[in-house]
DNA sequence: GTGTAGAAATACAGTACTGTACCTTATGTT
DNA sequence: AACATAAGGTACAGTACTGTATTTCTACAC
């Protein structure tokens, strides 16, 4: 038996463990899916689990969604404005500053805001069941190694080496992500300096790489 | 209509697509579910499917397996068998010369044979789902570093470079993987003194990395 | 109060899979 | 010929999902 009913057109309506009634929006159901992407894969982001999670049932989903499509669309929407767009806006960037533009993009990943590593791992997995989406993630990852190329170019690096300290920097970024390294802090500030020298070379002393601000928890630079 | 059959107690049964009849093995079994895995993940490991690809029902798997965590289990041990036991094998390995051992190392990579890449990555992305698998692949990410490490301690590197150097051509291994880079082997040729050069830095000249003798078509270097 | 729209429940139909118990067939051995 | 064994087939039971159609509840607007 339910506890307490209260009196008339009870302001809560069954018992839903939180605090004022808060319905489910589209937004609560995406942003559970992005969770369990990012932990579980995109083959565990189930209607019926995410349903059972809320303690609703899977009529409310398909009140909010068409369909189990549908909602992997908003995924990959959530995945190009995160982790796309910010590398997107840098595509048309012209005279650049090597240093300044190298950290710019490292930035990206080290901040991890918006960008979310888990999230493009999860995409990026995703992407090997499925061509077209395969396809677009090896164009992200064609444009991010290109603009790391370039900032090597416009250290003085010759065209190859650009090419293979590009591929480098970016093949290491993804790697660090698909192991969920962590370390702590201190660690990481001990480390900086020779991440620096090793991966940009010799032609580079201090690259003003900067931690990012109030963010020192992050990243790994 | 399958030709010629023989004449008594006919040696084929049915039409079994291939040549003479032979019949499954727990190896064929495997085999095929191996294949799923690195190209599909474990997700898609299905018995069911399995059993279709081999146009049989699924009351032939349970003949050989006594279930579907018993293939799994047998996944795994491939896994071992193939892509750990090659790193194990060096783990206590002691007198080492620096860009020898780095060497060692890089070509078990680099020669895939017996180590698979794709199998490594898949039973990464397999870990996500399980704690027990998660610390294993940690454990072995672990050993596989420390080597790398102790390769660039032997070349005179600083204990801190050490680590850095490591960490670095590591997770780049990785996340080459991770992104199924392909290249015409001409290219990777003009680039395999540069990558030489970035990876192992200043300390070193020429590492004595060969081409694996036969297998020119494969690795990075 | 009545109406309305958002949110969720209910009921149903169907698919894809695991697992189990038991049966059949081909083949080789003695 | 009788038998053992390896390989596979059949049938059933059950779970975990997707999707659809329809209905109920609730808040709020008037």
């Amino acid at each position: 038996m339910k506890t307490e009913r209260s009196t008339a057109r009870s302001p809560e309506k069954r018992d839903r463990g939180g605090a004022q009634r808060q319905t489910l929006s589209r937004e609560a159901w995406l942003a559970a899916a992005r969770k369990v992407l990012e932990k579980r894969g995109i083959a565990e982001v189930k209607i019926d689990r995410l349903a059972r999670h809320f303690k609703v049932t899977r009529g409310s989903f398909y009140f909010h969604f068409s369909s189990l499509k549908d909602l992997h669309n908003e995924l990959l929407e959530e995945w190009r404005r995160i982790n796309c767009a910010p590398f997107e806006a840098m595509r048309h960037e012209t005279d650049i500053d090597g240093p300044k533009f190298f950290s710019k993009i490292v930035h990206v990943w080290v901040d991890e805001n918006p960008f979310s590593p888990l999230l493009d791992l999860a995409v990026r997995d995703w992407s090997r069941a499925s061509r077209a989406l395969s396809k677009e993630v090896a164009a992200m990852d064609d444009l991010r190694i290109s603009l790391l190329e370039r900032s090597f170019l416009a250290m003085g690096y010759s065209a190859d080496e650009s090419v293979v300290r590009a591929r480098i920097t970016y093949f290491h970024q993804i790697g660090y992500y698909a192991l969920s390294f962590k370390e702590d802090p201190a660690q990481r500030r001990r480390y900086r300096p020779i991440y620096v020298k090793a991966l940009l070379g010799p032609l580079v002393e201090e690259p003003g790489l900067r931690e990012a601000p109030g963010n020192e928890a992050t990243g790994r630079f």
